[in-house]
DNA sequence: TTATCCTGTAACAATTGTAGTTACATGTCG
DNA sequence: CGACATGTAACTACAATTGTTACAGGATAA
C-alpha cells in the first residue's frame, strides 16, 4: 500500500510553475519534466484547480499558481488530490460480531487512535509550505 | 486508497487472545468475532507468528500471544502485517526528467519530508501498547 | 473565419493489492 | 487410525492507480 504520486506529481507540478513561472508551462510541457503522459497532468491540475491552488483555463496555454507559494502548505496539496480520505487512512474491518467482547468494541478502541496517528501525519505535512520546496530545489542548483 | 484492514484485523485477533487467554482461540472462533473467514485469521496470524508476537504450531488448536501485551506496541503489530514498506507510505513517481531544474531536484526535495511525516504517524503507533487497547475495551464492558 | 494549439474529459487497458473462498497437504493427539 | 486444526496454494471478485487514445470545445493568430 502507498499513497498515490498523485500527491508528489501535484508537488512537482506546482514547483515548476513557480520556478519557471515567466514561461508558458503547458500539460506537454510538464509531462515531460515529470516523465509521464499529459493528460496525467491535466488530471492532476483540473483537481488543483477545483481547489484554488491553480489557475488554468480550457483553450489558454498553461497554468499559474492561484496563490503565494508561501500559502500553500503540502497539506492543502495533499487534500486537493484526494489520496487519502478524512480519518481514512486505516481501514478498519467493517461489523464484527456484537455477540464478542472484542468483536463489539474494537472499533471504538481503535478509531481514535487511527486518527491521531493520521493527524500527526498531516500536521507535519501541514508544517510545509510549498515555498519550502522551491527553496531547497534552487539550493541545489547554486 | 488506505492501509489495509489486515492491521486492525491484526490488532483484533491478539486482543482476542488476551482477554480470551484460559479459552481456545482457533481460527474458526476468532474469524467468527473479526466476521470473515478463518483462512484470512491464518494468514494474518501466520505473520504475527513470523513476526514473534503469537505462537501458533500445525495440527495444534488455538494461537497464544507470545509476549505480554505490556510489551507489544501497535507499531510492532503494524510491521507484523506489512501493510506500509519501511519509507514507502507516501507513492514518489520515478525517473523525473534531469534535464529539468525541478525534475532532478523534487526527490531530493521531498523524500526527506515524506519519511518525516510517515515516521510521525509511526511515533503514535509505537507509544499504543496492546495493553492499552484490552484495558479500553475492558472499561466499555464494566 | 479558419487553422492551430491547448485544455477537459470520457473510455478503456494493464497492473496491482485486497479480501474472500475452496481445496488439500500436513501435524497433533485422543 | 480418526477427528480436527493449521499452513498454504490457487482462484475469484473488486477497487484504485496509471497510462493511453480519442475527441469535444475554448482561445487566438493569420
Amino acid at each position: 500500500m502507498n499513497i498515490s504520486s498523485r500527491f508528489s506529481v501535484a508537488i512537482h507540478i506546482l514547483s515548476i510553475l513557480e520556478i519557471n513561472k515567466t514561461g508558458t508551462n503547458t500539460s506537454d510541457f510538464i509531462a515531460s519534466s515529470v516523465n509521464t503522459n499529459p493528460v496525467v497532468i491535466r488530471r492532476i491540475t483540473g483537481m488543483l484547480s477545483k481547489a484554488g491552488l491553480v489557475e488554468v483555463k480550457p483553450g489558454v496555454p498553461g497554468a499559474k499558481l492561484a496563490k503565494d507559494p508561501g500559502d500553500i502548505t503540502l497539506l492543502d496539496i495533499y487534500n486537493a488530490v484526494n489520496v487519502v480520505e478524512e480519518n481514512g487512512l486505516f481501514g478498519v474491518h467493517d461489523s464484527p460480531n456484537p455477540d464478542c467482547t472484542v468483536g463489539r468494541n474494537i472499533q471504538g478502541a481503535i478509531v481514535p487512535l487511527f486518527t491521531s496517528a493520521q493527524k500527526a501525519m498531516e500536521n507535519v505535512l501541514a508544517a510545509v509550505k510549498l515555498q519550502d520546496i522551491i527553496q531547497d530545489i534552487e539550493a541545489h542548483e547554486m
